[in-house]
DNA sequence: ATGCTAAAACGAAATCATTTCCATTTAGGG
DNA sequence: CCCTAAATGGAAATGATTTCGTTTTAGCAT
């Protein structure tokens, strides 16, 4: 389990260091998002010495190799998501509990490609995602 | 043209303030996207007194009706656009210039359908945009 | 016109998530 | 086992955004 992550640091040229183990492994092991604050403080018990630069610096880096996934927040701050699914792809994610679910095919590629032959405009990303709440939290109602 | 934003503030019960105004009529003769501090430093000339922070209430204000728009930048820093186009669209804003591009229509709502219905989630918003170069920019090359 | 009241604006100060800096440590190829 | 670039620690800085309590104002009603 930890060899898999390994590899796949090793795939981006990233150190296989054990704080980044342990931030993959962390986060793999989480239902939702989380914050790098959040993150933080549950992983100081693994380690004597820990900086929250470091946890910020990490997952910054994880997810600009695309093995973290960064959520866009209303309130503006940071969370990752742990997200195995390798092809690309979009969330929705719960505005309560935090849960990410994956959202099958989304037609942006045919879109960009539309817009940027119209517009002669070049698309070097794009940001969709659903907010809202899951099942669970749109039950209990009341929720955010 | 101040009538037609004040008659707009009234209908979703806001004061039609010399500042409110002012940002909308200043938003709107940009081309593209601006941020708080800059509206705040041009608007200056025309108060005497105007404070940053009510620059940035009303924008989050002028946003929330829908009168505005948010854009979602890298920087994670706020940025607002004024567009007259009332119908559900989408963006395509350039990361160079901030030209701020309508996009027609996105397969987004079937998308909610969808997602909502197999996964019994509440989608209450999404976010989509497409970002890059515009045209221009995109010929200059070397940007961002 | 004038008064009234809730909404809006001031502006200084606080907040606080995120980043910088640089000295120290470490991963991992040679 | 060495060496060097990469990673980390920790304290301090940053700086965009928000808060707060007070003052002003829009706009309905008299």
């Amino acid at each position: 389990m930890d060899q898999r992550h390994a590899l796949a640091l090793k795939q981006f040229n990233m150190k296989a260091t054990p704080k980044r183990l342990a931030i993959l492994e962390m986060l793999e092991g989480e239902k939702g998002y989380a914050s790098p604050e959040e993150l933080w403080k549950r992983l100081r018990d693994r380690f004597d010495r820990l900086g929250l630069p470091t946890v910020y610096r990490n997952l910054e880096e994880l997810a600009a190799s695309g093995l973290l996934t960064k959520v866009i927040h209303p309130n503006r701050q940071l969370y990752y998501y742990f997200c195995s699914n390798r092809e690309h792809h979009h969330h929705f994610v719960c505005l309560s509990c935090r849960k990410v679910e994956d959202i099958p095919a989304c037609g942006i590629e045919a879109l960009e490609r539309e817009v940027s032959l119209k517009s002669g405009c070049k698309v070097l990303s794009h940001i969709l995602q659903l907010n809202g709440l899951c099942s669970g939290c749109a039950k209990k109602e009341g929720n955010l």
